[in-house]
DNA sequence: CTGCTAAAGCAAATAATTTGCTTTTAATGA
DNA sequence: TCATTAAAAGCAAATTATTTGCTTTAGCAG
C-alpha cells in the first residue's frame, strides 16, 4: 500500500506539480482512502518528506583517478549540480516542509558520506583528513548558498572550494 | 492589521505551541476574519514565515579587540549558540516551511555580512577575504548541521572553524 | 478452523479553506 | 467639505479537507 501511495505522489507531482497535491487526490489514485493516508502520515508534508527521502541516493558515477587534486573536485562539481537542479531542489524542498526544528531534516550526510569515502580510499597518497571535513568545506556552503541565497549557484563553487580544501591537506595543512 | 497578525501569531506560539497553530485561531486572537488572513499570506506556513523574518536581526553584541583571530571565533561561537538554539531552530523551521525551492528562504546572509564587515573593519591588519568566505566556512557548516545532523552541535564547531579560517588567511592562505 | 491483531474501508462529524458579495476605510480631487 | 473611488476587511455560504468511531478485511498463531 505504501507502494501504491508513494507512486501516487510521484505521478501526480510530474503531472499537476507539487503547489496544489492534496491528501484526497492522492488517495484517489493509489485507489485507497483518504484516513487511510492520514493515519500513517497525518500530513501531505510527511507523505512528501517520505517520498523525498526514497530518492536520495547520490551515486559517484566517477571513475577516481587517485589523485585527490583531480577527484575531489570533479565530484564536487557533479554533486553541485545535482543539488543545484530542479529535481535537487525539490528534493530539498519536500525534505525541509517537514522538519520539526529538532531531530534532522533528513539523512542526506549518510548519504554522501560514502562516496567521499570511496574517493579518499582510492586515493594513491595519504590522506589526512576526515569526510565531515569535507562535508562543511564544500556541501556545507552548495546547501546554504540554495537556501538562502537567489538564483543558480556560480558553476565552480563546489569545485573550486574542493580544490582549495584538497590544496590546504596537501602541504603545510 | 498585520501588526496584530503578527503579534497574535507570537503569542500564541509561546502559548500553545507552533504545531497545532492555525489560521482561524490566530484570526480570532487578532481580532479579523480568517478570510483575511487568507487573502494576504494565503497559509498559514507563509504567515509564520513572515513572522519569522521580522526576528531576523542578529547583532553582534561583542566589543572587537581589533585581532581577527579573536573577535572572529567569538563571534562565530556567539551565532552557533544563537542558531543552535530553540527559538533559533524555531525559527529556521519557520523560515524553511515556506521556501518554495527557487527563490531564497530568507535574507539570512543579509544579516550576518554586516557583523562580519564590521569585525573586519575593526581589525588593526589588512583583511585578505571577504565576508561572503567567512560565511561559507563559519555559516555554512553551523546551518547544515543544525539541519542535517541529529542533537545539538559540537560546541566549539564554529568558533574552531573561525580559527581555522583566519589561521589560514594569516600566514601563507 | 478459530480467535486475535493490525491495517484499511466507510461514512458521519468537525474543522479549515475558498469565494461572492457587502461594508468599511483611507486617499484623492472637485 | 464632501463626493468618488480603490483597496482592504467583514460576513456567510459553499466547498474541501481532516478527524473519528465503527466495521470489515487480511494475515498470522494457536
Amino acid at each position: 500500500m505504501q507502494e501504491a501511495v508513494h507512486a501516487a505522489v510521484t505521478a501526480l507531482i510530474d503531472e499537476t506539480g507539487r503547489e496544489g497535491l492534496t491528501v484526497p487526490q492522492v488517495a484517489a489514485r493509489a485507489g485507497v482512502t483518504p484516513s487511510t493516508i492520514y493515519r500513517r502520515w497525518t500530513d501531505m508534508a510527511t507523505l512528501m518528506r517520505d517520498v523525498a527521502q526514497r530518492n536520495l541516493r547520490v551515486d559517484c558515477p566517477l571513475k577516481p583517478c587517485g589523485r585527490l587534486s583531480v577527484d575531489l573536485p570533479a565530484w564536487a562539481e557533479m554533486y553541485q549540480e545535482e543539488m543545484d537542479s530542479t529535481p535537487g531542489r525539490a528534493m530539498m524542498r519536500d525534505v525541509l516542509r517537514g522538519w520539526d526544528g529538532t531531530q534532522k531534516a533528513c539523512s542526506l550526510f549518510d548519504a554522501v558520506r560514502p562516496t567521499i569515502v570511496s574517493i579518499c580510499d582510492a586515493a594513491g597518497e595519504p590522506v589526512t583528513f576526515d569526510a565531515d571535513a569535507v562535508i562543511d568545506a564544500v556541501v556545507a556552503p552548495v546547501l546554504t548558498r540554495i537556501l538562502f541565497t537567489d538564483g543558480p549557484l556560480p558553476a565552480a563553487l563546489a569545485r573550486d572550494a574542493a580544490a582549495a580544501f584538497v590544496a590546504r591537506h596537501a602541504s603545510g595543512g
